[in-house]
DNA sequence: TAAAGTTACTAAACCGGTTTAGTTGATTAA
DNA sequence: TTAATCAACTAAACCGGTTTAGTAACTTTA
């Protein structure tokens, strides 16, 4: 393809290859101005660019960066990676995506690629089953952002929604409109924080309007097995006036669910999911969620990840952003 | 980061560059089991990495494409970027993607930037405003290969689905419930074959079962301005009995202008769109589509490409997908 | 007026691999 | 017995840039 190289722009212009690099880096410090205007003619003659590879291998920056997520597909991961990816190009970066499937083991495999690729640094949304890794990484000196997923308590760069309120706002809007019995629906905490921190937002706006916490109403669900009681049964069972569900998989299981059973929302029941559900103007009942901002997640992230390679900095930083509540018509007062 | 170089495993193992690369290469040609073993060894103790940049630089393979979208974040974009994305992991390529947003500048800077990072190859929608700078391309020896949109009947390698197929079917489908009066939506034909393909679907149903072809009944939307007259009105006016969408956005729209008008679908007319619905069983009307398989689509069109890459060849292909009708509940017999 | 700076360059080392063209000692064929 | 063949390596060139250490000519300072 290209096979115009420096070596040839230095010839045509009459100078050495080192001047040439230095112009073609910006570099005019002892230059003629006649020489500048030579090198340029040169460039613009023979149609020169620039080898990045080349550029690279003296430079060891390889001005790119991996993004880990479980689906691009995903509303959500999409939207992030869209944040990420137009971040980067802003900052003359590119990223590269890798879809786990929500598999640890392509996790470790994708991050063990982007290492040998030389990525500069990676943002991931980790299952958790690969810190021992991550940290190994993190100790070679290779700089990663987290994001959507706080798997436990340690130090770590991460950018999360502030789940802990938004939860608690939710939850405090279905009270306001006089619900006591709200279902909890969650995936299994597995000491990820950013599932165990919605409960507390949960358990703190209970609390703060004295309604005592029912551990029936805090009901578990997985991603392979799905409920572990249908729907209807919990209702039968533990009689909520309202579900809060806290994932989209979630949600749109629990509406399969409901409508198998033929219970109506909102009139039967009462339903607020966390996380935007596509189409909702469409749907028979319009959802009322909590909003996140993936692409800001993803832009803050990437932000994030460039700042602390160009400073070779890693102090942990945590940073949240707001959510909010779409109120839709799943919501009825009682 | 990694520090560890070829050099270092040569010295340890007591052989030569020359050697230690060679057998990093699977080139065991003239070389003792012994020596093979050392260097094995030295590789493990080490725990070298090879630098992919300085292969790359002898190599000029790049081992990466790019793919050109206009909105990752899409439904149809994402899943064709998963496709791409597993074929090329599956064959130690790498993608790049690049967000057009459906600017036809960012699209060329997007070409551009992939030329200049030396990409082996390009998977691109392209807007049709590129035609001279992707042909440019492709005479300097960038494999490209198309898919989504079809811009003119020249030869090129492209990935489409069975358009012609698919609207035939689709207002076959249509016309056995009864419909005679099918009102064909789509978005201004601008020499986009894609778009006159479905036409002539379209039309060949039509004229296949004798139904004359009603110019009123082919009405055109824009991205920009929406409907050039409202649903209600072309009801009002035409008296479709049907709409048959050619485009998301289009469905998405068409509906919103229903839902205003309080015309019920399809009591007071049936709809059917060309694309998925995402969460389309949840709607009010679960509405009756034409699904492409765009995983499939990536799959064949990153095939394609490397199959291009590592051939060196350029024969023009083109791959028809097929489509299949999604039926639900949008549309009624009369 | 000689030493010390400047200006405007260039030669050569370097980045970390791959590849080509040898080299050496042992074995085989003429 | 000597040339030819071969196995098992290695030295050095190369990929296409960047960067460091010079150098030569000219100007300034003590």
């Amino acid at each position: 393809m290209a096979k115009v190289k420096l070596i040839d722009v230095a010839r045509f212009a009459g100078v050495s290859k080192s001047t040439a690099s230095q112009f073609l880096n910006g570099r005019f410090d002892y230059m003629s101005k006649e020489t500048q205007e030579r090198i340029r003619a040169a460039v613009a003659e023979l149609d020169y660019v620039p080898n990045p590879i080349a550029r690279n291998l003296k430079a060891t920056k390889t001005k790119t960066i991996g993004v880990v997520v479980r689906d691009i597909t995903g509303f959500y991961s999409s939207r992030v990676i869209r944040g990420v990816d137009d971040y980067c190009k802003a900052n003359s970066y590119n990223a590269l995506i890798y879809n786990t499937d929500f598999d640890p083991e392509t996790e470790a495999k994708s991050i063990e690629a982007l290492y040998q690729l030389r990525v500069d640094g990676i943002i991931i949304a980790s299952s958790g089953n690969n810190t021992q890794l991550i940290s190994e990484y993190i100790n070679k000196g290779m700089p990663i952002v987290h994001f959507q997923i706080e798997n436990d308590g340690s130090e770590q760069n991460i950018i999360l929604s502030d789940y802990k309120k938004a939860a608690f706002d939710a939850t405090e809007y279905l009270i306001n409109l006089g619900h006591k019995r709200i279902c909890f629906v969650t995936q299994d905490f597995k000491n990820v924080n950013s599932r165990i921190e919605r409960y507390q937002g949960y358990a703190d706006a209970l609390s703060k309007h004295d309604i005592p916490l029912d551990d029936n109403l805090v009901q578990r669900w997985d991603r392979e097995t799905g409920f572990q009681t249908a729907p209807k049964d919990i209702i039968k069972s533990h009689a909520p006036t309202a579900f809060f569900t806290q994932h989209l998989p979630i949600t749109v299981e629990l509406l399969r669910g409901l409508n198998r059973a033929n219970i109506s929302v909102p009139d039967d029941v009462s339903l607020l999911g966390f996380d935007e559900v596509p189409m909702a103007e469409f749907f028979k009942v319009p959802i009322t969620v909590v909003k996140q901002e993936p692409y800001s997640i993803g832009v803050e992230a990437s932000k994030l990840l460039l700042n602390n390679i160009a400073k070779e900095t890693n102090i942990s930083h945590k940073i949240l952003i707001p959510c909010s509540l779409e109120i839709r018509e799943s919501c009825k007062a009682i």
